[in-house]
RNA sequence: GCUAGGUUCGCAUAGUGGCAAUUGCUCGUGGCUGUAGACCACGCGUCCGAAAAGACUACGGGGGUUCGAGUCCCUCACCUAGCA
C-alpha cells in the first residue's frame, strides 16, 4: 500500500548524521540529498538533462504557482508533473501553504512587494535593513488586499492577476493529487518569527488540524505526504509539533522562518529526537552550506532551497574552502568582481561540474557583465551542481564515519 | 561666409543666478535560505576622515557683470542643421 520506503544505510558514529535511501516508483533518492527548486515546473535556467547530469535525484515544484498557471488540470492532462516537465526522476510538490502567505495578496499599483513574509523564509531579527524594508512597504497598505486567514483555510489574491482564490487542506491535497508528484506536503499554516507565543500556538493548532484534514482528503496512496512541524522559536511548541507530526505522517518536514541561524539549529535539535528513524526528514527551504552541515549533523535528510538558483542568476557563485569559501562569505563570491576580469581559473578549484571543467572566471564574468543569458545558465548550473556534489560528498563521509572531519574541513574557517 | 542651435563628472541626459550639480547606462561593492523579479540596496570629481564635518578643483577656452555664474554679457574654438 505504501509506495515509498525509506531505509537508513548508515549513521555516522560521532554524530546523528545519517545516510539513507528513499525508494519511490520513479527512482531512489540517496540521502542526505539536496532538492533543487523548480517552482513553476522549471528549475530556472536548467534543463532536466542538466539536472540529471549533475546528479539530481528529486525536484520540488509548487502547488500555488502551478494552480495559478497553468492550472493543475493541465498538468494532470499531461500525465502529471514529471511527465509534463520531462523529468525522469522523483518529484515533490509543496502545498502552497507558504506561498499563500508569502505572496498571497493582490498586486498593488506599483507592483512592489509589500508583504512582510515575501522577503524570505529566513528572517533575521538583527537585520535592521529587512525591518526597514518592511516598514517602507507599509505605505502600500492602502491598496493591498492581503490574504484572509480563517480557521478553515485561506482566501488570497493571485500575485499574477489579482484574482481571488481559496485554499484549504482538501483543495490543496486535491490539487497535489492532480499534479501528481511522488511526494506531497500537507497544507500548513505559517507563523511569523515576529509573533509571540499565543499567536504562534494558535497557528500551530491550525497547522495540526489542517494536517489531519489533509490526510483525510488524501486518496492517492501512491503519493506520500509530508506533515509539517511548526511552532516558531518556542521549544514546547516545536516538541509537541514534532511528536504530532511523527505520529500522523509517513514523512516529516520542518517548516518555519527563523530569527537567526542559532534558532534554526536549536529548532532542529528540539524536533529530531521525536522523529522515528525510518521516516525521511525534510528541512523546508534551508540549504545554505553551513546550514547543510549543521542540519545533517543533527539528523536531517532532505533539503530544498532557492539560494543556488537565485544566487546563480544574480552572479553569486559558490566556492569551496580551496577557493576561499568560508562561513563569513557564505561560501560564495560575486563573479562580476573586478578581480575576476583576467582570472583564467575555473569558478572553484574543488568543483568538478561541467562549468568548472570548461570555463574560466574571466569568461563567466564577461557573460554576466554583457548580460548574456548563458552567464545565468552556467552560473546556475555551477551552483546547483556544487550543492549536489557537496551533499554527495557529505553522504560518502557519513558512510565512512568521517562526517566531523569533513565538516571541520569546510566550516572551521 | 551668413543664420540658428549646441558644447555639463567614461557615455547619454536635467538644470528658474545660491550647485559638487538631475536621471539612465557603464563601473564599483554588498545582499539574496519551502522563488513575483534576468532582482534589490548602496557608492561613483579629488584629498582627509570610522562617521558627521571639512578642504580643494569643476559644467569647451579666455575675459566681464554680480555678494554669488553651469545659468547673464563679450570673445575665441569646436560640433550640428539650414542658406549661400
Amino acid at each position: 500500500m505504501n509506495s515509498l520506503s525509506f531505509s537508513i544505510e548508515h549513521t555516522d558514529k560521532a554524530t546523528h548524521a545519517r545516510a539513507g535511501v528513499l525508494r519511490t516508483p520513479h527512482g531512489d533518492v540517496h540521502t542526505p540529498m539536496f532538492v533543487p527548486v523548480g517552482t513553476q515546473a522549471s528549475v530556472k535556467a536548467l534543463t532536466p538533462h542538466d539536472l540529471q547530469q549533475m546528479g539530481t535525484e528529486i525536484l520540488l515544484a509548487n502547488t500555488y504557482h502551478l494552480h495559478l498557471r497553468p492550472g493543475e488540470d493541465v498538468v494532470a492532462k499531461m500525465k502529471g508533473l514529471a511527465s509534463f516537465m520531462s523529468w525522469p526522476g522523483v518529484t515533490m510538490t509543496d502545498s502552497g501553504g507558504f506561498q499563500v502567505f508569502s505572496l498571497g495578496s493582490a498586486q498593488n499599483t506599483t507592483g512592489k512587494k509589500h508583504n512582510k513574509f515575501t522577503n524570505s523564509v529566513f528572517i533575521n531579527e538583527d537585520n535592521t535593513s529587512f525591518m526597514q524594508k518592511v516598514a517602507k512597504q507599509e505605505h502600500f497598505s492602502s491598496h493591498i488586499k492581503p490574504a484572509k486567514l480563517d480557521e478553515n483555510g485561506v482566501t488570497f489574491f493571485s500575485h499574477i492577476d489579482g484574482s481571488k482564490h481559496r485554499f484549504n487542506p482538501k483543495i490543496a491535497i486535491t490539487m497535489q493529487e492532480k499534479i501528481g508528484a511522488d511526494l506531497i506536503v500537507a497544507f500548513d499554516d505559517h507563523e511569523s518569527p515576529l509573533w509571540h507565543y499565543e499567536e504562534t500556538k494558535r497557528s500551530l493548532d491550525r497547522t495540526n488540524r489542517w494536517g489531519l484534514e489533509s490526510l483525510s482528503a488524501h486518496t492517492r496512496k501512491d503519493q506520500v505526504m509530508y506533515g509539517v512541524v511548526h511552532g516558531g522559536m518556542f521549544e514546547d511548541l516545536r516538541k509537541t509539533s514534532a511528536q504530532f507530526t511523527d505520529k500522523h505522517f509517513q514523512a516529516i518536514a520542518i517548516g518555519g522562518s527563523y530569527s537567526s541561524k542559532e534558532t534554526l539549529y536549536r529548532v532542529v535539535d528540539w524536533c529530531v529526537p521525536y522523529f522515528a528513524p525510518e521516516k525521511p526528514r525534510h528541512l523546508l527551504g534551508i540549504a545554505e552550506i553551513p546550514d547543510l552541515f549543521e542540519a545533517i549533523e543533527r539528523g536531517m535528510d532532505l533539503f530544498d532551497c532557492v539560494a543556488p538558483t537565485r544566487r546563480g542568476r544574480h552572479g553569486n557563485m559558490y566556492i569551496s574552502p580551496e577557493s576561499g569559501g568560508n562561513k563569513k562569505n557564505s561560501f560564495s563570491t560575486s563573479i562580476t568582481n573586478a578581480k575576476y576580469t583576467y582570472d583564467p581559473k575555473p569558478i572553484d578549484a574543488w568543483c568538478r561540474c561541467y562549468v568548472c571543467k570548461n570555463y574560466t572566471r574571466s569568461y563567466i564574468s564577461h557573460l554576466y557583465r554583457a548580460d548574456e543569458i548563458l552567464g545565468k545558465r552556467l552560473g546556475t548550473y555551477h551552483n546547483v551542481a556544487f550543492i549536489i556534489q557537496l551533499v554527495k560528498e557529505i553522504r560518502n563521509a557519513i558512510l565512512e564515519d568521517q562526517f566531523s572531519v569533513m565538516k571541520e574541513k569546510w566550516c572551521v574557517s
